[in-house]
This record gives structure tokens, C-alpha cells and sequence, in this order.
RNA sequence: GCGCGCUUAGCUCAGUGGUAGAGCACAUCCUUCACACGGAUGGGGUCGCAGGUUCGAACCCUGCAGCGCGCACCA
């Protein structure tokens, strides 16, 4: 026999299988295949990011469902691909530049910088891909897709036209959320409120007549003031009734503006007089709407005060205006007073600054089919999993705010709007652009620029990077409005794997998008993963460092203990705690696998033919009919999507039940010396079982599974195990209670008496004699294996045994044993240890009788419950009497 | 303010009304010819608190507390 490592590597083994499996084209879906389909798209990872472990339980939760799909018959798509993520590519491009070149993508100019973002994302774009390789992912990778594809973006642009001529479309002049670092607007999803510490400042706005009154005003943000247009009461507000349609002197630059009354104005907070300052705040803009207010911009786009009036704030960083502002009203006597206060601030995700809520033009959408989206996940046409975010969606979805579409960068699609020339600056100054300006000719919106492009000038925004997200479970596989093959036989897609953190952002906008654009929905299910949290509860995060590298835990623990380790601890519902031991686990429980076959490789004898199933002994009878429970549970698991549990159950029959039991009780048939027969039954049992057990293995682990499918055997050249359907018969089609009961006594009464002679401080002595007595009549034939699995010479059978005083006993499924010890047992101990072990059972007995005395319990609980109660009752009072007999013995 | 989760062994979590479970960690022992990435044995929990329903509650109901998340408001 060759020589085996004693230790799984595999390393080299899982780049072998992954170079097979591509070389043998098993991940290439077959549009015209005559079997049913079954497709998954990936949740696109960002085309410049790295993989970190969202991912690897994200990709390894798809990778499972798509090879379980094809063992059971499935043709099977996944389809791979990256998204362009505008600004996260823009901003670290720009960053490259600066750190690299020390220059900006101003200087460099548009066209010259996306040059460059093309150029990294060539050489930078495949990282990813080649991770996902590396955990075995079995995506389509022939029918890899990118957001910016040629094809995709004519995409893009068909849904943003044919969107503007239904109307949904359209440029208007609003509040939007800014980021003063990156210089463009965000949707309301990409900002994260925070609770923040600030202060609340009270400020005197004194009456133009003179008369001395004034209103106090309550404001968080002071350097704004020279943009206020208004003071705003509550029109139901005694207090300050007489003050409404009077003017007040705004501090600085001096002005007079006027009081007004206005429902949003709530009486109870602060003062109940609100200062207005429609460019910088979305409750004052609609206000100043309402009444008709001037709109006065003080801030720079990136967070400068612009107000050359007041030249001591004007270029100063908006927090450090705040402080001066605050300095100058107290200096004119006008700071009323200063109080801590706590509100939430909006952040910007990307680059963790403040939003600043500013006015400008920008494109927004108004959401096609909402109320269709709604319903589709209401009435379970698709089902969300963990079913609780559907009241998140259905909530979202409720409320859904018309998004704004335009962001202001260059790497992304570019709007497909064009401006007449002649007519630009009056485009440029309207409040709005939809329709009419359409129908009149002023601007030309289409996938491709208009004929006479010199005329035109084209919107400089692009869109925001969800904008072609909500288009991928369809944009993948179809030309812009067209049919294909493959949207024939792939779409509506089966299951969606992803983080509730998008649910918002990506599910619900994909459900929308596919009902507009295909009539139909994106996809069956959603399976929404855990989020990932350190062992602190804290979420992975880069600037934390508390993210291990996927790929550093792959070369140490092989990508298939990645996978299952991380599979076996991911709970249904809630967050996943992350602690590298469970990788470790899985790292031993491949090599626990990989030693289990190297004991049978090393006994020799090639696939033995199976005999009879009837006629092998219980072991192997026991064995077969628990990998047929298994196979089954395995069924309803994948049903359940159920992944941990699946794992957990592949993991307890392979250690538990397989090595710990099975293959303890058939050393011996392996051994020099055993008969022909027994060695054959037992390597035919060995096989049966551990050929399908790799099969079943082989989505959660599928490289070891290949391996030891090939080595051991069980597939033939050219054949790989992935492909190979589950077999629909049973290794066990009869009735294998009596057999397994045996086993499972004998098992039992192993562990019983192992535990005795621990016991008894003789645990290592394997020289010793059990005598039992009241065994089953079976037990015969069974007792050399007893003996062997408790580590005991013989096990004698002798109903007639009397055993001496004070032998120590166990009362096991085979029978009374006793092991006569000769002097060498310690009698205080003991002494000891009956009376500890006789006041517990004590206690059991007077549990169950006063279980059994309560005439509730007998007269309403049902019939086999009581029974089994009284059972119980009876057992532990034998058990009771005959340690009490030893220890009576003992004196 | 509204909503959704969670609270079970030292840790991470299973457990849908009938004797509280697993893995890890811990302790003791074992380098016996598949595996020390291993084997054997053991200790360890009044299931967050208080009520209620029930013969019987970790489980169902009510209230409370703590933790987490989402949405809204925030002058």
C-alpha cells in the first residue's frame, strides 16, 4: 500500500479539482438542456474589492444550493459577475492618482481619468474572481458579467428612457443629501444616521419696529444663519401670535426678514420659533415653497461658507464657522444661552462626513410597479427567508420616497440626456425638465447621442451605481428589451442570496425593475444571510482590523474548512459571531474524512461487490440504514434552508456515528486473521456508505469529496462526483429496526461500561473480565465486539453468576455486568460513589412519583406519556435496589 | 416615538408543552498499528426578571429589564 500523509493537504488538492472541474466545463449552464433549470445570479462584489468573509458566506451558501441543484437533475446557472460601484472605484482610483502621481482627476480631465479607472479595473478587476475561485465557487464563468459592459449599459440607458417617457423620470431642483468630500449627491439609503453630541444655541432675533421685543430662536446650526429667510411659528401658538406678519433683523449680514406661521413648526420644541433657511435644511426648503421665500445658498459644495458679506466666516469649513458664529452672536449680545444636546446626524457611508442637505439639480425616479412589488412578496410569490423582512419590505415599500438617480462623478453610466446648445442656459436655470421639454425637442434623451451631436451637449452626471444593480438578475442574460435563450430557460431566477443590509438598496428595486422591464419577477426566494460579527458583537470592519483574510484562513485551512466551518456555526436568523475555531474544525473534520479512507485504503481489497444487506451483522446494517436517515434528512434540511443544520448532521454522522461507533466495532474485520466473509462485508459496507456519503458531502465540501471520490475509487475516470445524480434508492429497503437495536445496545453498553471502569480507576487496564448476566438472548454472538468497544478482555455470559458483595455493576441494554476486581478496588471510594450515585437516583424517584401521584398528570396527560413516566419510575427504583444492595454489600 | 429581533453551560448557539442539548473551552487519563487536526471519561445551567394559562412551561400569554437592529423625527 502506498504511503498516505497522515495529514489531509489541501492546498494542492483543491487547485487540482477546481482546474478539473473547469477543463471538464461542469459549471457551463446549457440553455437548450431538456433538464429543468435552475439559476442563482451572484450578488455582484464590487469589481475592485477584496474578498472578505460576508463574502465567503454570501458565495459559499450559493455555491451549495447550485451543486445540490445539479445533483439532483438541475441544469444549473450561476451567473457570476462585477459591479462598477461608482464611487468606491472613483474614490480609490483618485486616490491611486494623488498617492501615485500626486494629481487629481480634474487635472487629469474626464476622459483621461476614466482612462485610468478602466485601466485598474483591467488589472485590479479579476482579484475577486480568482478568490472566489480559490473557495470553489461553481459559477458560469464563460457568462461572466460586468455593469459597464458594452451590452449592460445600453441597458441602463433603455430603462432610464423608457422610464423619462412614462413620466417616472424626471430633473428637478430639490433637496438632496450632499457629500462635501465626494462632491456628489446620495440616495437617502446611503445615509447613516448617528447620534451625535452637539449643541442647541438660542438666539435673539429682535423686531425691526424698534420696539425692543424680540423672538428666541432654538438652532443646531448657527453658521447657516446668513442663509435665513424667515422666522417660522406654529400658527396655533398663543405666544407668538401677535409677532406673525411682523419682520425680525436677522444678525448677520443684516436683514430683515419676516415671521411667519406654518403647521410643521412644532410648539413644543425649543423655543417653538424656527428659523428658515430653505438651501440648507428639507423641512425649511418646503416651507419656504409654501410661503413663496427667497432660497440663499451660504455653503460651497465642499462645505465652505459662501457669504463674501460676512468676511470673518466667509471660506471657513462649516464646523469651524459654527464656532465663530457662535462667538460673533454672543459678541452682539444676541446668545441667549448654549445647551448640550443629542440629535442624529446623517453620514455619508462612503467617506464618513457629515451629508450636508443641500439644494440642486438633480434626476429622480419615481418607482414603476411599487404596488405589484409589494403584493409579489405579500401574497408568496416570492418568499423571503427568514420570513420577518417582509414586514421591513412591506414597510419600505410603503413609504417609498422618489429616488434621486443622478450622481455627480464620472465613473459610472452617463446619463443619456443631451441639451440642446442654444437653449442650455435656460435648461440650466429651470426649476424642472421632464416631458414637455422632451416633446418640444429641447432635449434629446436615447440610448445613442442625436444625429447632429454637435448641437448637443450631454448631461455631465452619471447614475447612481443601483441604478444598474436593480437591472441584474435580467440585464445578464438578455439584450436591452430583447428575449434570449437563456432569460427563457434561467428567469425568473430560484434563489437570491444576500444581506438584509441591502434589502433596500438592491432586493426591492430588483423586484420593481423585473416586473417593469420582463413582466415577471426576478426570483422565487431570498435568502438573507447572517451579518457578520467579531467575537465582541462588533460588525467586520477594516478600519477595526477585526476582519480575518479569507484567503490566509483558505492556506491554512483549506477552502473546503473554510466553508464548512463557517456553514456549521451560520444560525438561520440572527448575526453569526465569527471565531477562527470554527474554521479549525472544519480543517479537522476534512481530515478526520481523509483519515477515515485512508483506514479503508490501507486494508486493501478494492470495491468489493455489496452481499445480502439482510445477512450482515447489526454494525453494518445500522450504519447503511443511517446514512439512508441521513440522505433524508437531508432532503427536508435543503427544503428548510436549513445550511448550519445540514452541516451539523453531515458533521455528527461522519465522527459520531461512522468513526466513533461503526468502524471502532469493525477493526477487527480488517485485521490479519479475520475471515474473508467479514472483511468483505464490512469493506462492501464501508464503501456503500462512504461513496454516498461523499456524494452527499460533496456541495458543503466539494474538493475532499472529489478527491476521495476519485482515489478511493467510487468514480471512474473523466466522471466527477459533483455531476453525478443522488441516488434515489435506499442502501436499506427492509426492515433494520432489530438490527440497529442491537447495534445500539451494543454501543450503549460499551460507553456504560467504559464508564464503570473509569469508575473504578482501571480505565487503561484492558486485561479485564466482564461477567453479565439477564443478557439478551443475542448478545452471543455480539459479545467480542462488546468486549472490544469497552477495552475489556472477555465479556463472559453467565446467567447463573452470583456476583460476590460488592462487585462493581452496570446495568446496560445487554444485560446486568459486573466486573469482578479482586482487591483492586478501593472500597471507601467506592463506598463513595454509591452513595453519590444512590442520592441522585434518589432524587430521579422521587421526582417521577410525585409526577405519578399528581392525579392531574394520570388523568390528563396522554397514555404513552404516563407510561413512559411509570417505566421510567421503575427502572430507576431497580437500579436504586440493586446499588443499594452493593453498597449494604460494601459494609 | 413606531416596529423587529435577542436574552439557555465559561464561549458560540440548537431546542414549538412531557427527565435541559451540541460544539468549543475546562479537568483527568491515554503517544493501543486511520486520525494528538486523535481517543476515553468527567465536572458545569433554579433556560433575563415578575406574574398568568396548564396536571405540567425554556417553549404559550401579559408586564418589566438589558442588549442589538430598522424606520421616522430632531430647530
Amino acid at each position: 500500500m502506498s504511503e498516505l500523509p497522515k495529514a489531509y493537504e489541501p492546498r494542492a488538492v483543491e487547485e487540482k479539482w477546481y482546474a478539473a472541474w473547469i477543463e471538464g466545463r461542469c459549471f457551463e449552464a446549457d440553455p437548450s438542456s431538456a433538464k429543468p433549470g435552475y439559476s442563482i445570479v451572484i450578488p455582484p462584489p464590487n469589481v475592485t474589492g477584496i474578498l472578505h468573509l460576508g463574502h465567503v458566506l454570501n458565495n459559499t451558501l450559493q455555491d451549495i444550493l447550485a451543486r445540490r441543484a445539479r445533483q439532483s437533475g438541475k441544469e444549473v446557472l450561476w451567473l457570476p459577475g462585477t459591479d462598477h460601484a461608482g464611487i468606491a472605484t472613483q474614490a480609490k482610483v483618485e486616490r491611486v492618482l494623488r498617492e501615485s502621481e500626486g494629481t487629481t482627476r480634474h487635472a487629469l480631465g474626464r476622459e483621461e481619468f476614466l482612462k485610468r479607472v478602466w485601466e485598474f479595473k483591467d488589472t485590479h478587476g479579476d482579484i475577486i474572481i480568482r478568490q472566489l475561485k480559490r473557495l470553489g465557487c461553481s459559477c458560469d464563468w464563460s457568462r461572466e458579467r460586468f455593469t459597464m459592459d458594452e451590452s449592460y449599459s445600453r441597458w441602463v440607458s433603455h430603462v432610464f428612457v423608457e422610464l423619462f417617457k412614462e413620466g417616472l423620470i424626471y430633473r428637478g431642483r430639490r433637496i438632496v443629501n450632499w457629500c462635501p468630500v465626494s462632491l456628489t449627491a446620495l440616495s437617502d439609503e446611503e445615509v447613516i444616521m448617528t447620534p451625535r453630541k452637539s449643541k442647541l444655541y438660542f438666539v435673539r432675533y429682535e423686531l425691526a419696529d424698534g420696539s425692543g421685543r424680540h423672538l428666541a430662536v432654538s438652532t443646531t446650526r448657527p453658521e447657516t444663519l446668513m442663509g435665513d429667510v424667515a422666522v417660522a411659528v406654529n400658527p396655533k401658538d398663543p405666544r407668538y401670535a401677535e409677532f406673525v406678519g411682523l419682520t425680525v433683523r436677522r444678525p448677520f449680514p443684516a436683514a430683515e426678514i419676516p415671521v411667519i406661521a406654518d403647521e410643521h413648526v412644532d410648539m413644543e420644541f425649543g423655543t417653538g420659533a424656527l428659523k428658515i433657511t430653505p438651501a440648507h435644511d428639507k423641512a425649511d426648503f418646503e416651507i419656504s415653497l409654501r410661503h413663496g421665500l427667497e432660497i440663499i445658498d451660504v455653503l460651497t459644495p465642499d462645505g465652505r461658507i459662501d457669504c463674501p458679506q460676512c468676511p470673518d466666516l466667509h471660506g471657513l469649513d462649516r464646523f469651524e464657522a459654527r464656532k465663530v458664529a457662535a462667538a460673533k452672536l454672543e459678541e452682539l449680545g444676541l446668545l441667549i444661552k448654549v445647551e448640550d444636546y443629542e440629535n442624529s446626524v446623517g453620514y455619508s457611508e462612503r467617506a464618513q462626513v457629515p451629508v450636508e442637505p443641500r439644494i440642486s439639480m438633480q434626476w429622480f425616479l419615481r418607482y414603476p410597479c411599487a404596488g405589484e412589488a409589494a403584493d409579489a412578496v405579500a401574497d408568496g410569490r416570492i418568499t423571503f427567508r427568514p420570513a420577518r423582512w417582509a414586514k421591513t419590505y412591506a414597510h419600505w415599500m410603503e413609504h417609498l420616497q422618489d429616488w434621486c438617480i443622478s450622481r455627480q462623478l464620472w465613473w459610472g453610466h452617463r446619463i443619456p440626456v443631451w441639451y440642446r446648445k442654444d437653449k442650455l442656459d435656460a435648461l440650466k436655470q429651470a426649476a424642472a425638465l421632464g416631458m414637455e421639454d422632451f416633446t418640444r425637442g429641447d432635449i434629446h434623451v436615447a440610448i445613442d447621442p442625436p444625429d447632429d451631436s454637435d448641437d448637443w451637449v450631454r448631461d455631465d452626471d452619471v447614475m447612481d451605481t443601483w441604478f444598474s444593480s436593480w437591472l441584474w438578475p435580467f440585464a445578464t442574460m438578455a439584450e436591452p428589451g430583447g428575449n434570449s435563450a437563456l432569460l427563457r430557460k434561467f428567469y425568473p431566477t430560484d434563489d437570491l442570496v444576500t444581506g438584509p443590509d441591502i434589502l433596500f438598496f438592491w432586493v426591492a428595486r430588483m423586484i420593481m425593475a423585473g416586473l417593469r422591464f420582463t413582466g415577471d419577477i426576478p426570483f422565487r426566494n431570498v435568502f438573507f444571510t447572517s451579518i457578520i460579527r467579531d467575537l465582541q458583537g462588533r460588525k467586520m470592519s477594516k478600519s477595526l482590523g477585526n476582519s480575518p483574510d479569507p484567503v490566509e484562513l483558505m492556506d491554512r485551512y483549506g477552502a473546503d474548512g473554510l466553508r464548512f466551518g463557517l456553514m456549521r456555526i451560520a444560525p438561520v436568523g440572527s448575526d453569526l459571531r465569527f471565531d477562527e475555531h470554527s474554521v479549525e474544525e472544519g480543517r479537522n473534520f476534512a481530515n478526520k474524512l481523509y483519515n477515515a479512507c485512508r483506514l479503508r485504503q490501507m486494508a486493501g481489497g478494492g470495491c468489493v461487490p455489496p452481499a445480502d444487506p439482510q445477512d450482515l451483522p447489526p454494525y453494518h446494517i445500522d450504519i447503511l440504514a443511517k446514512l439512508d436517515a441521513l440522505a433524508e434528512d437531508l432532503v427536508a434540511g435543503f427544503a428548510g434552508y436549513r445550511f448550519g443544520e445540514i452541516a451539523q448532521r453531515l458533521h455528527e454522522f461522519l465522527w459520531s456515528e461512522f468513526c466513533d461507533k461503526f468502524l471502532e466495532a469493525v477493526k477487527p474485520d480488517l485485521r490479519d486473521g479475520a475471515s474473508e466473509a467479514a472483511r468483505n462485508a464490512t469493506l462492501a459496507t464501508f464503501d456503500a456508505v462512504m461513496s454516498r456519503y461523499l456524494q452527499l458531502l460533496s456541495p458543503y465540501m466539494p474538493h475532499i469529496a472529489e478527491e476521495l471520490s476519485a482515489r478511493m475509487g467510487y468514480i471512474s475516470d473523466g466522471e466527477f462526483v459533483m455531476n453525478r445524480r443522488l441516488p434515489e434508492t435506499r442502501l436499506v429497503d427492509f426492515d433494520a429496526d432489530v438490527a440497529q437495536a442491537k447495534a445500539a445496545a451494543v454501543y450503549e453498553s460499551a460507553g456504560r461500561l467504559r464508564n464503570l471502569k473509569t469508575e473504578c480507576n482501571v480505565a487503561t487496564r484492558r486485561d479485564l473480565r466482564f461477567i453479565v448476566r439477564n443478557h439478551p438472548a443475542w448478545i452471543d454472538a455480539e459479545s467480542r465486539v462488546l468486549a472490544m468497544l469497552a477495552g475489556a478482555a472477555t465479556i463472559s455470559l453467565e446467567p447463573d453468576y452470583d456476583p460476590p458483595k460488592g462487585t462493581p455493576a452496570a446495568v446496560t441494554p445487554c444485560g446486568e455486568c459486573y466486573l469482578p476486581l479482586e482487591g483492586l478496588v478501593d472500597v471507601a471510594a467506592e463506598r463513595a460513589r454509591l452513595e453519590k450515585e444512590i442520592a441522585k437516583i434518589r432524587g430521579e424517584v422521587a421526582r417521577c412519583e410525585a409526577k405519578l401521584g399528581n392525579p392531574g398528570f394520570v388523568d390528563r396527560a396522554p397514555a404513552d406519556v404516563v407510561d413512559q413516566e411509570k417505566a421510567r419510575l421503575a427502572d430507576w427504583i431497580g437500579k436504586l435496589d440493586r446499588l443499594q444492595a452493593m453498597l449494604d454489600a460494601l459494609s
